[in-house]
DNA sequence: GTGGTCTAGACCACA
DNA sequence: GTGGTCTAGACCACA
């Protein structure tokens, strides 16, 4: 994994979780690498990657065991959580990108349908006529 | 500036050089640094530097005038035609992160409407009242 | 001030603020200490502090503006919680220390009783009579 | 052992032996370590340990036989009057520290009930179903 | 072995 | 100056 110099380490360390949580590469229960292998792998201090687990265990996303280790909650809604909490940044974040380019609100509107729909016809398209030219449909 | 491992990194100098243009950081018709000073600039082998410029040229986006310098070009059109390419490279990677929360192009919809809703009541209610409590309108 | 090795450094200094909330001593909206400062007095490592203005940062206690200090949150019914916080905490104890003298629950109650029935008294009789011994009255 | 500069040495001392004798740690006729044994343990000074046993042996807490020891004394009712000391000294500091805070006695006293029996369901609770979530009983 | 606490000290960001 | 992050490394507590 790698770091950028914009966001603390510990706050990608979370968010680096968080997304394999919510892709079901992570699941509710399971143990996560120790924190000594865990900074191993990434390359940093024991230290940060200790406040990265501590503030998820403070929101309620992971649980530690005194010596057993750090485990993913089993808590209710979790993943549902995590996702809305996602979804929230990824959407703020691409906001933030799209005015930055210039573009109002009612053209980012247009753009994201835009691309919806052509995503929606490229299925169809696919699922009808596999290899031809996809054609517009009205 | 950082690079990252995903993509080559004359195509990561491309995209800054890009986004600069869109965000009016350098304007049509201007000189940008040599090669030789973007690479120490950049801190990446002068070729690297070269390959990227190259590219751009090729795509109408630079000209080089040999012994002057290299400069933004003056086609009309050109920020327009910067800004959509990256809106596009933006919205794309935005609706793979959505997609990949396992969010609907529905859902993706109604996520992008209500974020942009609730930015134009936060700058209404702003305008109105900067400090207290921001009351929904009907 | 004075640490035990029972608890963490770090506890004892949220509940040492805490405590100077309940009696009065600071007032919500108040500056504190600067970390630096508040770790030179209680010669503890500036890193010991940050942990537990930190945490309390987290709980609502306290509310932290870089660059220009830390302040006692002005959040309502900050202090009523600290308060109940507190006095959960000091009952847990008291229990604790008395059972761990083998008394039962009627005669732990029996002596509370005893002792608010004897502070009253106490009260009522310097009133009346400020120098006299004071005789149980029935 | 630990002590704080609230109160002198030889009183913590004191204390420290008779929370022991409450706790069952010590016995009645039981031996304890000579003064230059204790004053070595605790690392303070010999004169400040037989301050405290000379203290203790005037109340009748510890006996000492010439060339033999010191001695936890054997008199009938020790173990009781100790208890009530500490008792006592317990729900005193109990009260100051719940008045500081603002509390009534009628609170105090709803408190200590209340918490007293918490404890009770929470017995009976674990009794019948040690891991499920304790329901109130009517 | 695993997590928890603490220190010493560097360097950064905001004002 | 004030808070924020990070490293290196020591030592403790629980199992």
């Amino acid at each position: 994994m790698q770091f950028d110099n914009s966001r603390p380490i510990y706050m990608q360390i979370m968010e680096f979780i968080k997304k394999q949580l919510a892709r079901g590469e992570l699941q509710p229960g399971q143990k996560i690498p120790s924190q000594r292998e865990m900074a191993a792998e990434l390359q940093v201090n024991p230290n940060t990657v200790q406040r990265a687990y501590r503030e998820m265990e403070t929101m309620g996303l992971l649980e530690t065991l005194r010596g057993q280790g750090t485990f993913i909650s089993n808590r209710p809604g979790l993943l549902q959580e995590i996702k809305v909490e996602l979804a929230g940044s990824i959407l703020k974040r691409f906001i933030v990108e799209m005015r930055s380019l210039g573009l109002s609100a009612v053209e980012i509107r247009n753009l994201v349908n835009q691309a919806l729909d052509q995503e929606e016809e490229g299925k169809s398209c696919k699922a009808i006529n596999p290899r031809g030219t996809c054609q517009p449909h009205w």
